[in-house]
Order: C-alpha cells, then structure tokens, then sequence
DNA sequence: TATCTGTGGTTAATCGTTTAGATAAATATA
DNA sequence: TATATTTATCTAAACGATTAACCACAGATA
C-alpha cells in the first residue's frame, strides 16, 4: 500500500493524497472524504522512511545514557518518552554501558571520548536523529568533549556551561538549603554532614547549600560535623560511627545509600533514630521506604526532568529558540520517619 | 556530501561506489583504493534513511518495555543494546509507561490492548523496525493480546505459549529447586516459604521447583510452613511474624523485598539472622547486599536475557530459523550472609 | 471584451541510495 | 579466426513520499 495505489483507487494525483494527509492545501471537501475513505478502508501508513529521506527530518530524539542502570536514568527516559511520544518523536535510545569501567576514572578520558564521539556521529550520520539529548550521571561537562554538532543538544541531569548546548538539571544547591532549614526549624543546632566527594558538582553545590542556610540563621557549620564520603553505603556506616562520638543531633547524608549506612551505625551504637539522632537523606530511592524507620529524604523530579529536557530538545528541533539556555527543576523533601523535633 | 558526489570526485559511478562501501560487487583494487581515499578526506557518511528506503530494512530493532523504571527493563536493555549495537543494529525504545495504571488489572485488559497494540503498530509501519522485543514484566501472555504481525517478535522476560513468537526468559523453576537444595544440604528441614501471588506464574514455577527439591529428597513441603505474599516488603513482614511462631529455621522469600522484610520482622521478634533463622532471597537487587547481614539470594542474568533476546530478534531477521523458539538463561545463586548450616 | 486573481488540481522533479540489466573490454574456447 | 565467457563498469529505474511549478477554470475588475 502505497500512495500512489491510494491516488488510483480514490481517482486524484499523489499529490492530493499527500495534501489532504498532512492538511497542507485545501482540497474539495467531497474529494477529501473520497480520499480518507480510501485511506481507512485499506489500512494504509505513509512510509515514514520515504518521508523522512525527502524532508531531512525522522522525526526521533536520540538519547544517550552513561549506564541505563540504575535508578535515575530510566525514570528521565521515562519522563522524556512520555513527552516525545505526546509530540509524536521517537526516541532512539543509545545505552554507553560505562557504568564501571569509565565513568568518573580520568586515565579513561581519551577512550570515553571516543565512546561518546562515535555514537554521536552514530546517532548524528547514520540514524539521522533530529536532536540528541545526554544523559549524563558523571561529573564531567560533556561539551568539552563532544566534537561540534549542528543539531540542537540538550544535557539531563548533569550540568554544562557550554553555551551552544542547553541543559536541564534539578535545584542541587537550594533543595540542600532547604534541608538544613528544615532541620533548623525542628530545632537542630548540633548539624553533622556526610557529603560527596567534593571534587563532584552536586557535593559541592549541596554542601554550599548547607551553609547558605546556617549563614541566613546566623548559625556558622561546624566543620568537626562534616565528614566526605564516597556515596556508597559503608562510607555513610564508617563516618556516622565516627560522628556519633561528637554527638550530633542530626545527621544530612547526601544521599540514600550513606543514609542507611548512617541508620545501621547509629543503631549499632545503641541509639535510636530518629529519637536519639535525626537522619535526612538525598535520592529518595527505593530503599528509602524500606528502611525501619521510613528514611525521611529529597525526591529528585527525574520525570520532569525528563519531559522538559524532551520539550527542550523539540523547542531546538523546531527552530524556536528559548532565550533560557539551561532550565533547573524543583525537587522537594519526602517527610518520612527519620526526622523529628529535637525538645520533645 | 552523497555518493554522487564521492563518484564525481573519484571519477567513477554511484554504483561502484557503493559497491566498494558495501563490499559486494568486484572493483580493481587501484579504483577502490581511490574512491576509498575519496571517502576518507570528504569524510563521507552514507545517508542510512535513503539505503532504508531502498533495501526496506531500517536496521533498527524496536524495544517494547512495559515500563522502564525499576530494576529489570534496565538491565535487560543493557544486554540488549550490547548485542545490537556489534551487530549496527539501533534500538528504537518504547516505554509503554504502565507500571501502575495497567498491569495486572484485568478490568484494564481493553485499554493495556489497545496501547501495546498502536505501540507496535507505530513501530512496525512508522517506524519500520526490522524486529520487535517485547520485555514482559506482568503474567500476561501477550501473544494472545497482539494483532498478527510479519515481522521476527520475541519476549524477553516473560514468557509465551505462542508458536510464532520466540522467548527468552530465565530458569525460574530449576533455580528456586537450588535454593531449597542448598538450604536442604546445609541442614535445614523446617524450612518457610513466602511466595508470590499464585496467580502469577513466576511464584507458581519457584513452587512448582520447590515440591520438586523436597520431593528429591524424600522430604515433604510442610504446607503449614506456607504463606502468600504480593511482592511487598509488608508482606514480607507480616508473614514472617506470623510463620515465626511455627519456628522455622530457614524462610525462602520469593523476592529481595519480602525478605527483607522478613529480616526485619526476625529483628523485631529478637531473633538472629542466620543464627536462628536463615533467609533467602530473589533477585539480587540493589537492597540484597545493603541489608545488615548481607542477603543470600538468587541473580537472574538479565543481561545475558537482554543479549539472547537481541539475538534472536537478528536470527528472525536475517532468516536462520532456529528451531528453538523458547531459551532460557541460567540464573544462580549469591551466597552471602543471611544462611548459615543449621547444626553448628 | 480583455485582463487579473484566486482556487483546486496535476505533473514531474527530488531526496540519496541500491541494483537489475546493458555494455564494453579482456580472456577463454572451439 | 570466430564465438563464448568472464569481468569491470555504467546507465537508469526503482524505493515512497513531498512540493515547486504549472494549468485550467471561475469570478472579479478595468
């Protein structure tokens, strides 16, 4: 089933058939009818393959994830599907499966580079894609590394300031703020911090966000209260056994994982939680609402930042250019069990 | 630049270049040399939608996933896209997004039809995928809800009873058999049980194995020593309080969630683990290696489910039927912390 | 009446490949 | 030598859409 049998059976030219699908030229309103009867009656799907060679579009976002793994990517893609398919795009998923091996190890550089560069062109040459969004989990901005491309770029979740690339990530510093506040409000002074590392972005940003709330309540960190982590569980365990001895009232892990590693080790010590010492963490994964008790934490809006990076990407496609070069969106704070007024 | 191009500079015809770039017609080896260099300095990348249209196949494997998020679909793509991409395939996703509204609610099974049929349909005549994988996380068989397609369908993770459509999934009763194995060989003979919903198949399997490895053994599965959970950590919980009093040594939980909840229920009635009780899990996921001890458990190879399934897709493509329409990939057991022999 | 304008439609070129069939030259065979 | 075969290459027709350019006709305008 081509067009062109659809022009023979409905007795007009291809052209025709062509202006009354894609509503492009007024055609008789009895010839139309003629025509889309003939469409519905035989099953007929333009060849999206035809189309996209004559008009230079295919009509699909190429997407680039670091790893799939994991929690964070598949809830953006799934944000950005959502959107995408909304706009009728598709979307090309291109998975670098670096997860272990490159990801955040600088002796790698060079081979990441090539990684990335091939699948771009991959994805740029080959698969004719219209737009390419990045996901990125590492702290490297991409666009230092990414060889000049003429579609629009946009990069979810991790951050740029290249300024040909738009990007989309989440309010790092002030959700971080908003977490001590929170903490401050419930009556904590004595404030113990597991970070990041803080040669990564959101380490730093969150822990500037931190001290922009002691500073507002007049309140200066405790540097004794702050403890570098690696992210992983037994960083959060090993620091918090460490911490206790100062006796904090409170506990910030910046994420999830050093969260729990917190809450075993405080419990370890024969303390309670939140009674004894509050815990807030960062992530709001799946094992936040399975730890006893309930981890109070930050979700992250991976969805939105999904759909807005889609959004963006189509804004770019379509030629409309937004003045706003990178769009950061909210996170809020999942109240959970872990934390509680200090004077009761 | 095109291949019209390329031939003017090289002084030849369109066709023998693309004979030299597809390697399929005899050149004088001086001429290839020549448009080869031609190629390289113009740096000349044939236009992929164009050869589409022309060979009608798009090299592009369509992926149905019923949603992205969680810890399954991931990995199972992760294995996917490694596949595919040695063999310059594409995966075009399509995350259907119906983890809570859809599944596994029959009153929905009309509107669940309607969506996975339009994906497809989109796929396959918009998109004009050379092949489509569908990843089932819910007990339908969704052969039965599918419109006849022509093009190589395979189902990965789930399973089917359809003679077109191949599948790939995982050893679900020969793994759960091993886990009561092992827990037989290391003692246990009071040992629980917390399924799944017996309505799914995957909890049918791992009991079915089950019986079996007791049956093996000329033991008896005491169905006192039997409780149905729904997946849940909750489930998990409270089945366990409730089968503690009928003083197990062992508790297989047929998932990591309700096993940790199981933990957690152990804990609360002061009971150690592995010392008085042990428990098994399944899956393997995240939470498996956080808990405090470290969970035994069981790991699907969804990698190797993502990497089968792509290979099949490309046998269906290029035609090598295989007369096995249904694999499945060994999983095996994670022997951590939580199972302890019982008489020491 | 002659010319302009607008409307609905067709013709045919085009997008960038692949490939069947024609052609010409070189080599083998009778 | 004449004819058949093989080999390397080219010509041109697809693939299935879109769309610029053109055309015919009706009604409006000078």
């Amino acid at each position: 089933m081509t067009i062109k049998e659809i022009a023979r059976l409905a007795g007009v030219s291809t052209a025709t058939v062509s202006y009354v699908i894609n509503n492009t030229k007024n055609v008789l309103p009895e010839k139309r009818q003629r025509i889309l009867d003939v469409i519905e009656q035989s099953g007929y799907q333009p060849n999206h393959i035809a189309k996209s060679l004559r008009v230079k579009k295919t009509y699909t976002i190429g997407v680039l994830a670091e790893d799939i793994r994991g929690f964070t990517v598949p809830a953006i893609i799934n944000g950005l599907t959502e959107y995408a398919e909304k706009e009728g795009y598709y979307i090309l998923l291109n998975d670098l499966r670096m997860m272990e091996n490159l990801l955040n190890r600088y002796d790698m550089i060079g081979q990441y580079k090539d990684k990335v560069n091939k699948a771009i062109s991959l994805l740029l040459h080959r698969a004719m894609v219209d737009a390419i969004i990045y996901i990125g989990m590492s702290d490297r901005d991409i666009t230092g590394i990414i060889n000049e491309i003429n579609k629009p770029l946009v990069i979810a979740y991790s951050t740029t300031n290249d300024s040909y690339a738009r990007s989309v990530t989440y309010d790092n510093e002030y959700i971080s703020r908003n977490v001590i506040e929170h903490l401050l409000e419930a009556g904590h002074r004595r404030i113990a911090i597991i970070t990041g590392p803080l040669n990564t972005s959101p380490a730093c940003m969150r822990m500037r966000g931190a001290e922009k709330a002691f500073a507002e309540a007049g309140l200066e960190l405790d540097e004794a209260l702050v403890r570098h982590g690696d992210w992983e569980y037994n960083s959060g365990y090993i620091h918090a056994i460490d911490l206790i001895k100062a006796r904090p009232t409170a506990i910030f892990a910046m994420n999830d994982l050093m969260a729990a590693g917190a809450i075993a080790a405080i419990h370890h010590a024969k303390l309670r939680v939140p009674d004894d010492i509050s815990v807030f963490g960062f992530d709001n994964r799946e094992i936040a609402s399975l730890l006893q008790p309930k981890l109070t934490t930050v979700e992250i809006d991976l969805k939105g930042i999904g759909s807005t990076a889609a959004q963006m990407a189509l804004k770019g496609i379509r030629g409309e250019s937004s003045p706003e070069c990178c769009r950061v969106i909210p996170s809020r704070l999942i109240l959970r069990e872990t934390v509680a007024p200090i004077n009761i």
